[in-house]
RNA sequence: GCGGCGGUGGCGAAAUUGGUAGACGCACUACUUUGAGGUGGUAGCGCCUGAAAAGGUGUGGGAGUUCGAAUCUCCUCUGCCGCACCA
């Protein structure tokens, strides 16, 4: 028998997919563990070689976890709602539903090459009713939740009318702090539309006017974490600011918990950094400044501003008040003298874009109101001005300004020409700010010769005891945009009458979406669903909310659905999600750090906070599998020639250079002939060679069809078999590690597969495997990758674990060894890598072997073999001994020492006793493969 | 600017976390199998000196701790990623 990869692996495939093998129940007597892809979105684009490397990893993960006698539950599905499906629906002209449909059938057809075991009688699909209804759903458990911060943790809305009821929302009851304040009787007093209008504050989804991020080329507003640098995430069109009603996520309200968590969780230091970045929490403290306006009549003081500020000690160095030109107290601060100036301002910033701000940011601009503020600690008068350095979003939207710490502050003194204060002696220069904490005070007051990071706690206190302000902990991250005003999302389970949002009834859901033929933007900025007045408008003068929720939405809670994927009375019963519980272990790319990732820790914690889940982090363990760059090739053309000329004669010529196609060069060397043929333009093209070849330029690049440098997972496993494929991709390195694709290795994978297929059939194709007794010596081999397999698969470093198969088939070559006893269990560690050879190998041995092995169906059901220490310890010439980390010498063995023979060796050493000195030895520590210690 | 992670042969990378650096694979060289190509097998392969035996040197650079450092500490150079007017 020959490898015959093509046939077996079919053969095994479509054998474990009739007997539905991969399909796994919920309960069982043996533990569980549930690892999880991140779920991909049906793009159209085909697969490239970079695709499939965190399935085989998580596949790996899955298949290991179940010989290992878990429950392993190992799902798939798709995220088929959201932006990208609906613009390739525009650009094909297809409908979103139509386009996402084929989609998904390519893209599965590609993973079954691979040779998964998931169980794809889960399979979700975000789009798919029976799924958005329990969507719809859970944003009404939302909508109808608010922030308890005293108990910290969401509650029923319902509780909150109760408090309401009883103490109107001026006691401090745990509700959050809002505009307007109420006692019970005069909640009583109001209408249901009026205390609709209040609850709709203190909702955990709710709808609000605000600043949006609004995209005219896609028309629809975006979250924060979809515009980077003023432009959108998806498609790179300029984004801008503006005022619109939305729906929004609190998550505000959670940042706190979001952040705690990261604690409890296993993700890399990078990505809980990114979150802690993006959560961006600042203690310090919020400080009453009071105004003084001078008109020419007369001297207003009712005013005051609060700042925001984590550098309370800098009190005696503020120089001057900043506000935002939003700033609602401009208008009052701003004098008669100063007023043309300022509105020219204002009208300035409103002028400038997003992306206009952004780049200029070292420009200094701003305008005096004309009035000033007095210094609650010294009684000093600083002037008040306007500045777009200070953002309206952040803080209180004013700042006070210290120069000689703070850099901006220091050049916006400079160019209005305030004068500076030096709080901290020789620390200041005069010609920068010096953001130090370690300079002691001066000109401080009472707080002189102390170091400013103690002298903060003392203001702090300070501040609190003349009821000037308050410790206050802020938070850069915003609320969550979560409506869009597109087509192709879950509608609200929203309706409107006279403005007043209500849910949908529990028993109209879904809410299912209309089909619409065109998607154009519908009046006032609403979504193309608004274009369909029979859907719209409903009895009763009803009115429905026409914009549909974000990519998010669906993707925040997908995990739980896999564990009761038709339930269709819940969105999964609690006792389902109670048996999975957490992800284990969760695989995906980085660019969900700050979007997908916070947003499912927020619903599940909302779930969890309802009593509708019982863990508050969907994700135990996370692993972020690295991208595979492209390497790309290039030709260099003369300038309007059709000539081409190698890379190293390029420089005597001027030349275009232009991306080839990767599979017509081997190496750098161009297959001049495919060339050619590749394209008509070329068919004529001439070639200026070195030594006969042509030879490529090559850079590293991001994969992808338009640089010509993708490589298809389907033309390499049909050269070489799923199992080479897989193995391959783990083999190139770490599984974080980001690294360009190179096709050269995969033959040295591959030749491991062929060398174990011969340790059961030799050249002649006859089985050569025998079922007689192994020797230590084999059995050691065995034992050693066994416990080196575990430990490497265990902790996701494949790479080595290849390794070391490699070097366990390689050893059993060199000692002839073909036993069964070897033989069987290294294909049961090798099945979670290449599932298909060891089924075939083992399915044959123990067809022949019949009594011994029968007992197992399919390799999967067998056991992870355990492995015995005795057979670990290694053979040498020589040992080098420490004693007890000091000294060191080295004894002679002879090569068939065992672990006895060593340790007795050691204690019998005349230089080992020496330094032991007659103390007794604790142990003998064994360390790297031919070394001991002695620790006495 | 702030933050995070790295820097080891010609290349991808190992090093059981302070214990013989470079496992394993690719590439390369020689021999061998074969009519030839491919395949398979054997051996060599960090760098320098040397015919060899052997010796010296070696984990970006510099210092330090230690019997012992790729691994720990400090300084410095450099690469990648994330954030960025956040008070």
């Amino acid at each position: 028998m020959e490898y015959n990869f093509r046939k077996i692996e079919k053969l095994w495939q479509q054998k474990w997919k009739e007997e539905k093998l991969y399909e796994v129940k919920n309960f069982s007597s043996k533990p569980k563990c549930y690892v999880l892809d991140m779920f991909p979105y049906p793009s159209g684009v085909g697969l490239h070689v970079g695709h499939p490397l965190g399935y085989i990893a998580s596949d790996i993960y899955a298949r290991y976890k179940r010989l290992k006698g878990f429950n392993v539950l190992h799902p798939m599905g798709y995220d088929s709602f959201g932006l990208p499906a609906e613009q390739y629906a525009l650009e094909t002209g297809q409908h979103p539903a139509v386009t996402t449909e084929n989609n998904i059938t390519s893209f599965r057809e590609q993973l079954e090459n691979i040779g998964f075991s998931f169980d794809w009688s889960r399979e979700i699909r975000t789009s798919d009713p029976a799924y958005y209804k329990w969507t719809q759903w859970l944003f009404l458990q939302i909508f109808n939740s608010w922030y308890d911060e005293k108990e910290n943790k969401a509650r029923k809305i319902e509780e909150l009318v109760k408090i309401f009821d009883a103490h109107g929302n001026t006691s401090d009851t745990g509700q959050q702090k809002s505009k307007i304040n109420f006692t019970a009787a005069e909640w009583k007093t109001y209408d249901a539309a009026k205390q609709l209008d209040v609850l709709m504050q203190y909702r955990l989804a709710y709808a609000a006017l605000g600043e949006v991020n609004w995209c005219e080329a896609l028309g629809t507003v975006l979250a924060n974490d979809e515009v980077i640098n003023g432009f959108s995430e998806r498609g790179g069109h300029p984004v801008v600011k503006r005022k619109m009603r939305q729906w929004y996520l609190r998550i505000t309200a959670y940042a706190e918990r979001l952040l705690k968590g990261l604690e409890t969780v296993d993700f890399s230091d990078a990505m809980k950094e990114m979150q802690r970045n993006w959560i961006g929490r600042s203690e310090g403290a919020e400080m009453k400044f009071v105004t003084l306006t001078r008109t020419i009549e007369n001297l207003q003081t009712e005013n005051s501003i609060v700042v925001y500020t984590t550098r309370p000690d800098t009190i005696f160095g503020v120089d001057f008040m900043v506000l935002a030109p939003e700033h609602e107290l401009v208008e009052a601060l701003t004098t008669t003298a100063q007023e043309s100036k300022i509105r020219a301002y204002q009208e300035y910033v409103k002028s400038r874009s997003e992306r206009e701000r952004l780049a200029e940011v070292k420009q200094v601009t701003g305008a005096f109101t004309g009035s000033y503020a007095v210094n609650p600690f010294s009684g000093v008068e600083v002037p008040i001005y306007i500045s777009e350095y200070v953002l309206a979003a952040y803080g209180t939207g004013a700042i006070m300004a210290v120069p000689s710490g703070d850099q901006r502050d220091f050049d916006f003194a400079k160019h209005f020409r305030i004068p500076v204060t030096n709080i901290i002696g020789d620390q200041f220069d005069g010609e920068e700010a010096n953001p130090t904490k370690d300079a002691i005070l001066t000109n401080s007051r009472f707080l002189d010769g102390i170091m400013m990071k103690d002298a903060i706690p003392i203001v702090l206190q300070k501040i609190e005891e003349l009821g000037i302000g308050v410790r206050k902990i802020n938070y850069k991250m915003r609320d969550a945009g979560f409506s869009r005003q597109r087509y192709w999302g879950e509608p609200f389970p929203i309706v409107y009458k006279q403005g007043i949002a209500y849910p949908v009834g529990e028993g109209h859901l879904p809410v299912e979406l209309p089909h619409v033929d065109k998607y154009s933007a519908g009046p006032e900025g609403e979504g193309p669903l608004a274009n369909i007045p029979g859907w719209v408008h409903l009895a009763g003068s009803f009115k429905r909310e026409t914009n549909t929720m974000p990519g998010y939405a669906g993707s925040s809670w997908y995990f739980l659905r896999y564990a009761d994927p038709d339930n269709d009375h819940e969105f999964a019963s609690k006792k389902a999600t109670d048996y999975w519980n957490q992800v284990d272990v969760y695989v995906g790319g980085t660019e969900h750090a700050v979007g997908h990732l916070l947003y499912s820790r927020m619903w599940t914690k909302i779930l969890y906070d309802l009593g509708m889940i019982s863990f508050e982090e969907p994700f135990k363990k996370l692993v972020n599998q690295g991208m595979i760059q492209g390497s790309s090739r290039f030709v260099y053309r003369i300038s309007g020639t059709n000539r081409f000329v190698s890379f190293n004669l390029k420089d005597k010529f001027e030349t275009d250079k232009l991306h080839v196609e990767v599979n017509m060069v081997d190496g750098m060397i161009l297959d001049t002939g495919a060339f050619k043929k590749w394209k008509p333009e070329f068919a004529t093209a001439e070639f200026e060679l070195e030594n006969g070849k042509y030879i490529c330029g090559a850079e590293v690049e991001k994969m992808s069809k338009s640089k010509f440098n993708t490589i298809n997972p389907n033309d390499l496993i049909e050269k070489y078999g799923a199992d080479t494929f897989r193995m391959y991709e783990m083999f190139l390195g770490p599984v974080e590690q980001s690294k360009p694709w190179d096709t050269k290795g995969i033959e040295g994978v591959h030749r491991f597969l062929k060398k174990l297929w011969r340790l059961f059939y030799d050249e002649q194709q006859r089985a050569v495997w025998t079922t007689e007794k192994p020797n230590d010596q084999e059995l050691k081999i065995l034992h050693k990758t066994i416990k080196k397999i575990e430990e490497d698969t265990a902790r996701f470093s494949f790479n080595t674990a290849i390794s070391a198969f490699m070097v366990c088939v390689n050893e059993l070559g060199d000692c002839k060894c073909h036993k069964t006893d070897i033989l069987l269990p290294l294909l049961i560690l090798i099945a979670p890598y290449a599932p298909h050879v060891a089924e075939e190998l083992y399915q044959a041995v123990t067809a022949a072997t019949k009594e011994k092995f029968l007992s197992s169906n399919s390799i999967l059901d067998s056991q992870f073999p355990s492995f015995e220490s005795k057979y670990l310890i290694e053979y040498a010439k020589a040992y080098p001994v420490s004693v007890n980390g000091k000294m060191r010498t080295t004894i002679s063995m002879d090569l068939a020492a065992t672990q006895e023979d060593v340790e007795k060796m050691v204690l019998e050493n005349e230089v080992i006793q020496k330094w032991t000195d007659g103390k007794p030895v604790k142990k003998i520590i064994y360390v790297r493969n031919k070394m001991v210690n002695v620790v006495i």
